[in-house]
Order: structure tokens, then C-alpha cells, then sequence
DNA sequence: CATTCGTTCAACCATATAGGTGAATAATAT
DNA sequence: ATATTATTCACCTATATGGTTGAACGAATG
């Protein structure tokens, strides 16, 4: 449904380091930004920016306490991505089906251009 | 398991167009270069750097025939991410799994740092 | 042969982002 | 009050990427 968010969270995802993050919060529960920092070869700045964008994505929440920021997994948005693909293959499986159904009766030239190989010159609405 | 390939996919799919030529090609079935253009306001040349982009990600593959490039999607490494979130899910999972077990058991504190909230200052290994 | 069509390649610009350093803020400990 | 710890903010640089335009290439038509 939501484009953007889409994009936003496959692009929060698509980085190695926060990747490597999200597996490390996952196994290891909420942890600060500093424990984080502590496992990764990096300034701690970097860290703190990957994080404010998994946090942009949705895929961790804050929870602040006393003075500690604790970082945790949010499983949630993944069903989001999860959702675009079964919609794209169900599209994909759809068209098949039709494809199936038509093989036999409709003109197949105005539905789909399906391009006649070696005729003359090939022109197209 | 291929992380870097993991990154490309990810960030192929993290383009809004890109996604926008994915379910285009899944419900039109293959396309020409040309025919995909038409749909968008955009640059043939535009256009055609989403298709390599998704190419290199192997969300698509090329099919020249005479002199024409037909597009197709390719569902296959959808299933790379798939996996991803599945082992995702699935450590996290495991540790609360783990969490539940030791609940009554062992000195919590060496374990996973714990915050003793409100003790004296913090410090850690 | 010259022309047209489909596609890519090369150069270019604007913008976004990953990374760094250093200062600022807030809260606790001494 | 001062020092220490945790985090962020502001700034800087280098690189990657989306977009453009224009030229080049290969194949089929006339």
C-alpha cells in the first residue's frame, strides 16, 4: 500500500551494517548504542546514523530509560515487504492462469503484443 | 547466506519506479525496453538503467530475440529475502525462547548485560 | 546503399548518503 | 561544582545514484 514506507524500509534494510545490526538485536535483545557500537568497526556517529535509520524504517524502536537509550527489534514493517511480494507473485501467478485460459479462443494480437518473429517491420499502438 | 547480493536485491527493490517495472513486467508478462518506457515519464535511458539495475540483482533477465530485448521478471531471488527474514524471525525467536528458560535459573548478569536500573554507575566488559 | 528502429554507452549535473571529527546536551557519580 | 558517561547535533568530504542529453552501434527495411 504505502509506497514510500516500502521504499523506505527495503532501503533501511538493503545496508550490510544494518543488517548486521538488526541480527545482533535480535539475538542479543535490547541493547544501548553503545553496545552496539562496541561490536562493530566503526565511529560511533555512523552507528548512531544507521540506527536513526532503522528507527525512520520502523524496523527498531527506542526506548528511552533513565538516561540509556535501549534499541530494540520491530518485527513489524518485515510483514510489509512480505506483503508487496506475495502481491507481485500472486499478479505474476494471475497472469499465467489468464494466459492458460486464453491459449485456445481470444485473438491474441490486441491483448497482449505478443511479438510476431521475422514479419515485416514491427509497429505498435 | 550471500550478503552482498542480499544488499543488491534489496536495494533494487528499494526504488519505488524499479518496483513500479516489477509488477508492470508481472502482469504484462514480457516487454520490450521500449514498451516498459512508454508507461513512465521518463528517459528511455532512465529506464533502461532501472532494468540493468534490476538485472544485476537478478530480479529480471534479458531475453534477446532478433533485435529486440525482452524483459521477464524473475521471482527467484525474492526467495533470498524470504530466507533473510525467516532466520531473522527465527533468532529472535530463539532467544526469547531462551529468555523464558532461564527466567528462574541462572545469574542473569553475565549472561546478557541486563540494566540494573538505578544502581551505581554502569560498567561493563 | 541509406534509413529507421531498439538499445546501449559516455559524459554531465544534482542530490543523497556513508563515513568521519568535534562540539553540545543531559544525567549520573564523585 | 566537576568529571564521566551516553547520546545527539552540526559540519565536512567522498562516493553513489537518479536523472538528463547526445552519440554510437547493430539489425532489419526499403
Amino acid at each position: 500500500m504505502d509506497d514510500e514506507s516500502l521504499s523506505t524500509i527495503l532501503k533501511a534494510a538493503s545496508d550490510p551494517t544494518r543488517r548486521a545490526i538488526l541480527t545482533l538485536l535480535a539475538q542479543q535483545g535490547p541493547l544501548r548504542v553503545t553496545d552496539i557500537h562496541s561490536r562493530f568497526d566503526m565511529s560511533l556517529n555512523s552507528v548512531s546514523k544507521h540506527i536513526k535509520a532503522l528507527e525512520r524504517a520502523g524496523l527498531v524502536k527506542r526506548r528511552t530509560e533513565w538516561r540509556e537509550h535501549l534499541i530494540e527489534v520491530d518485527m513489524g514493517p518485515l510483514s510489509l515487504i512480505d506483503a508487496w511480494f506475495a502481491e507481485l507473485r500472486s499478479i505474476w501467478e494471475l497472469r499465467l492462469e489468464a494466459l492458460d485460459g486464453i491459449l485456445s479462443k481470444e485473438d491474441p494480437e490486441d491483448d497482449r503484443p505478443e511479438p510476431d518473429r521475422r514479419t515485416r517491420h514491427r509497429r505498435r499502438a
